[in-house]
Parts: C-alpha cells; sequence; structure tokens
DNA sequence: GGCATATTTCGAGTTTCCTTGAAGGGTGGA
DNA sequence: TCCACCCTTCAAGGAAACTCGAAATATGCC
C-alpha cells in the first residue's frame, strides 16, 4: 500500500452513498449484491449507482462479476486490511498505546496485505 | 460513529497531503507537532498546511494546542478506532472469515469509541 | 513600544466531483 | 428474431474542493 493507493481508497469511501453501499457490501460479505439491489437500498438512479460502484471498484475495494444478467459487487477484504495497515503504521513512534487501531506488530503483516 | 462523521473522516483522509500529514501525527504520537515542522517536511505554504489541517480538525481525526508561538497537532486514537470499527461493522454478516479489518466482536467494543 | 516569529484568515482562480436523463450493450426467454 | 431486463456509458450543468499570495492575528523577546 502507498499513499496513491491509500488516498483512492479514502477518497472512494468519502461519499456518503458510496460508503453506504461499500457497507453493505461488508454485511453482504462473500456473496455479495447485484447492483439492482443495492439501488434499490439506497434509493439511486442506476446511472448514479455505476457511477459511485466504478468509484469503489476502481480503488479495489470491491469486486464485480457477472451472473447472468445480473452484476454482483462483493467487498474485497484484503483491501481494507491493508488500508488500515497504512494508516496505524509505525503509530505512537511504535509504542503502542493507542488502543486498537494501535497496533504495529499486528499491522505490519495482515491477511492478504500483500500490496502494503 | 455515524456515517455523516465517517464520511467527514474519510474526506479528511481523503487528499495526498493530509493523508501524509495524518502519518506524520500518527507516528508522533500524543506528542504531535507543530504547524511549522509538518509544513517543512511537507513541503506546503503556511497557508495550504492550515486549510489541510483545519480539515483534519474539523473531522475530529487530529487536536490543537497552543505552546507559546506554535500552534501543536496530535493524532486522536478514538476517532480512528471509531471509524476503522464502522466500517467494519457486521462484517460478512458476523462471520468474522475476511482478516485482521474484520472482528465483530473486537470491533463492537473499540477503546474510545464512544462515538461508534 | 517595537520588532520578529508562527500561524491563520481572506480572496480569486482553477480544477475536480456529483447528479441524472437518454442512449447503448450484453443476456435470457419465447 | 424479437423483446424484456439489467446495467453501463455518455454528456452537460451545478456544486464543492484545492492552491497560494497577501494581509491579519497572536505570542515572545528586547
Amino acid at each position: 500500500m502507498d499513499i496513491v493507493s491509500a488516498v483512492a481508497a479514502m477518497s472512494a469511501l468519502a461519499n456518503e452513498h458510496r460508503l453506504a453501499a461499500y457497507r453493505l457490501l461488508v454485511e453482504a460479505g462473500p456473496d455479495g449484491l447485484p447492483a439492482g439491489a443495492i439501488a434499490e437500498r439506497l434509493g439511486l438512479p442506476p446511472s448514479s449507482l455505476t457511477f459511485h460502484l466504478q468509484a469503489l471498484l476502481h480503488a479495489g475495494l470491491v469486486s464485480q462479476r457477472r451472473v447472468s444478467r445480473q452484476i454482483i459487487y462483493a467487498m474485497v477484504p484484503a483491501a481494507m486490511n491493508a488500508l488500515v495497515a497504512y494508516l496505524t503504521e509505525h503509530c505512537c513512534g511504535g509504542h503502542a498505546d493507542c488502543g486498537p487501531a494501535c497496533h504495529p506488530a499486528a499491522a505490519s503483516a495482515p491477511v492478504g496485505a500483500s500490496a502494503a
């Protein structure tokens, strides 16, 4: 994970619609959700939803796969792991006294964080 | 932590200069850094730095205190804890098989995450 | 008081993002 | 082949963010 990727991920999540969509996908887990279901639950027109999902996709936070006529979106856990690791890297100079989000040892080698 | 606060925090971090500044403060720990030191290390003009630090401050990610003529900025660990907890809430429907960033039990009661 | 230091506020210009209707592409059923 | 469905792409307008020089504020030293 470099600063460009981190900013891309943060920018993708820095919008109410996209954050809501991402959280739906986090809750949905590996099975994901079809675009139509997300649009319905968020009350967004299809073109608006696509705009936001593309932002999440481009940032690597979600994945996309076609199943028949539907496009299924799902979270990419490794992306969030890498992002959290990057944000808390070298936290407090390595003294680890800032709470759960500040664990240098754990953050240095999270599962799937190969991009870090 | 609600979606408005989370979007505010993400927006604050969704900029290369602000993310770099935040990471400097994460590494600096509770002691923080004066604005001038941050500006120097980031190569930003003072007015630009203030613009970005205000964004981080308004989002609650950093705190501000005056020491003589200097303004010291420091990270607010609880803010990051709450943000991470919010992002991974109900992860994978509660099955916790997504890696370090997906721990429903830990995320439900992080240290200092009273705003969640 | 007078001056230097450290930081913020102001203002204007440029750039980027967000929204949404209309049109297009891919898929499946009859 | 024809149609219906699901989603994406395109295009244009409005809103918000970023940049930075100049001026202003706050503090400390002499």
